[in-house]
DNA sequence: CTGGATCCGTGCCGATACTG
DNA sequence: CAGTATCGGCACGGATCCAG
């Protein structure tokens, strides 16, 4: 055996079922984040949420709320009744979420002006 | 001035223009920590980085490549001659973004069983 | 009030072929 | 080796209308 330098392959395998990348996707999912975010304040209903998040229409508030509770993050509690009346809050699987979300955010708020800085010297 | 509860509006506005939003977003695109992180492994060319990612087109290799760049997350270091060769190479802003973004693989893996049981449940 | 159903524009992304 | 150019499928997401 010789000992001379070994090339070690370093692949990326099937990367997409990484149980990281899931949720690597919800983090940058264009509305989740903001959802969770708002839920966060406390328990809102559909037309609240709606009004809550400027831009965000309907269609897609639907799906989101519906993927969200999917991943267990939020809850949703339906109270019959008339008007009908249906309550979205935080499940603590989503309040823990938001941790390390907020933690990749405040990096992004500290290095601000590298970032800019980089955007503005390579434009 | 009534002591009756008052309704506080709470509006999210304009989130698209928030900083923490474009690395959210960078953090949940289809490649770019993948890139991020075989390039913590060392310094890459763009073949060998396009072999080392299972399914990654250089098409979309080269636009993500090109936009680490823009973002001053990876280095690009030309080295002319035959063959030419193109080095990539995590900057220090790049190395710095994997922590964050690594903190959030973690809680994906923590929380793996927890994720699997409301989809399952939800399903 | 809380959605679902449908239409449709736009951009992401892979496949393929070509260039210096 | 290190890209560029072009085509095309498909999913994301907004607008609008309909329903319980």
């Amino acid at each position: 055996m010789s000992t001379a330098a070994i090339t070690v392959p370093v692949t990326v395998n099937d990367h997409e079922n990484c149980p990281a990348t899931s949720m690597l996707r919800r983090a940058g999912d264009k509305w989740s984040v903001v959802i969770l975010s708002v839920l966060e304040r406390g328990t809102y209903g559909f037309n609240e949420l709606d009004r809550s998040v400027e831009g965000l229409s309907r269609r897609m508030l639907t799906r989101t709320l519906r993927s969200l509770e999917g991943d267990g993050l939020i809850s949703r509690t339906v109270h019959p009744g008339v008007p009908p009346r249906v309550d979205y809050a935080l499940t603590e699987l989503g309040r823990s979420f938001l941790e390390p979300v907020r933690a990749l955010g405040l990096w992004a708020l500290a290095h601000q002006s590298d970032l800019e800085a980089a955007r503005t010297r390579n434009r």
